[in-house]
RNA sequence: GUGGCCAUAGUUCAGUUGGUUAGAAUGCCAGGUUGUGGCCCUGGAUGUCGUGGGUUCGAGUCCCACUGGCCACCCCA
């Protein structure tokens, strides 16, 4: 084979496109009934605007953006997510001017180029929503409440949500520094990366699923009993809300998600049902990114999801098994002066909005009926010189196995009822 | 980026201690029924045995490298 897709990146097959619509059809549903309206933006942006937005020490920004720079010599990125490239628009196009909150959803690609694995890609899909304008619990749990309900949508229930408080500019650095002093001294212990992380990012220490880690760490400070006042009743209130929503959560006070921009809640759906690559969604609240890039000083807070991990799951229960596009009719003809007849009558059925099929390969009336068999037309249309004279033809209906005899000029009719 | 396992018809796989023209199932095509699908029967077509090198009289089989896939680490959607 000469050519072949670029390492993990895949072909969404014919077999496989109609539960894709179908999934990013609930999902906009969804979004709209929560009034969140799309926005689409480029897939590629200034490497600056990542590297900004999600941190320069992150693992994404470090070593697995797909960066290339252009016949301009500027230097461009593949997004590895949604958020940034959707505030980037809110400011440039001035979108918190017209209203106080903005309520906006994608789907789209991302691009991160690290090994491949079960649920990993290196050009995979997210839906996602941003919520701007808004520093209220209330809009933390409409965000929280709209993820879940979307994997309600496909009977997705077990999956557990894990809620966790990272803290503001104020309360924050003198969390990490407490943390910083602890893990000081046991660093020699821990793992390499976790060794590296007490300088860059001591709070993805306790993050860490190295076992050794997890056990030198257990008795370390957490977050969410260092909060400030302000991020600590947030915290209670969005906990307060979910409840009331009916949604049960865990509380993770380890909980670090891999992107720096996050401030107070930050949560992660998972499911048992993934394997190792287990997160179907993650999110949170990113009051400062605003104006870290630039626009006028506007809290966030939103999610992303990956369709392929929804995906798997719904084949793994063999959900929307039954999703296909096929024919109402398919018009085989019986023999050779009949031929021309039925593609003429194909063409004009579909421009009466009615799914037809013949044979355009010229085959035989027994393979025409194959066709329709595996095309899983609902009717066959069968004609030959005789019926043409008479201007009837034989309609047989597969799902029932009849067959009669009707008028030429019925057809149409017939179909649509 | 690191590691383990793997790579043979369209697909899923078999292929003996290295030995002649590489098989099965399924799918595909055709016929059985010269105007009728699904089931059944009969027949047919299809392989650079992932790529490149090496060992050997001889390699799908053994060795090396590369590429790719799967899974795990890491990280995350």
């Amino acid at each position: 084979m000469t050519f072949k897709s670029i390492r993990g990146t895949k072909d969404i097959l014919p077999s496989e496109t109609p539960r894709w619509q179908y999934v990013e059809s609930v999902v906009r549903t969804v979004f709209h009934r929560f009034n969140y309206k799309e926005i689409r933006t480029p897939v590629f942006e200034q490497t600056s605007l990542f590297a900004r937005s999600i941190g320069e020490l992150t693992d994404i920004v470090g070593k697995e953006m797909y960066t290339f720079t252009d016949r301009s010599d500027d230097s461009l990125t593949l997004k590895p997510e949604g958020t940034a490239s959707v505030i980037r628009a809110f400011i440039q196009n001035n979108l918190g001017e017209s209203q106080p909150l903005v309520k906006v959803y994608y789907l789209s690609p991302m691009f991160r180029q690290e090994r491949p694995q079960a649920g990993r890609l290196r050009q995979f899909h997210q839906f996602g929503a941003e919520a701007i304008g808004s520093s209220f619990a209330e809009t933390d749990a409409e965000v929280i409440a709209m993820a879940i309900e979307i994997y309600r949508q496909f009977s997705i229930v077990n999956c557990e949500l894990k809620i966790n408080s990272v803290g503001c500019e104020k309360c924050r650095p003198l969390y990490k520094k407490t943390l910083q002093t602890e893990l000081r001294k046991i660093a020699l212990q821990l793992s390499p990366d976790s060794q590296r992380r007490i300088e860059e990012n001591p709070m993805r220490v306790l993050d860490s699923k190295n076992e050794n880690d997890i056990r030198l760490t257990a008795s370390m400070p957490l977050i969410t009993d260092h909060l400030c006042e302000e991020c600590s009743s947030h915290f209670e209130k969005v906990k307060s809300l979910l409840t009331s929503f009916h949604i049960s959560y865990i509380v993770d006070g380890r909980l670090v998600r891999g992107l720096d921009y996050y401030t107070k809640t930050a949560f992660e759906l998972t499911s048992n049902e993934l394997g190792s690559q287990d997160a179907l969604a993650g999110g949170g609240r990113y009051d400062l990114l605003t104006q870290e890039l630039g626009g006028k000083p506007t809290p966030g807070i939103g999610f992303a999801a990956g369709i392929e991990r929804l995906m798997m799951i719904i084949e793994k229960k063999k959900l929307l098994n039954d999703l296909d596009i096929h024919p109402t009719i398919f018009l085989a003809a019986a023999d050779t002066t009949s031929r021309a007849w039925t593609l003429e009558k194909t063409i004009a059925l579909r421009t009466q909005g009615i799914a037809a099929e013949a044979d355009f390969l010229n085959r035989s009336l027994k393979a025409q009926m194959r066709e329709a068999d595996r095309q899983n037309a609902a009717f066959v249309l069968v004609v030959g010189a005789e019926e043409l004279n008479k201007q009837t033809a034989v309609l047989k209906n597969l799902r029932v196995k009849e067959e009669r005899e009707i008028p030429l000029a019925a057809l149409a009719k017939i179909l649509t009822e």
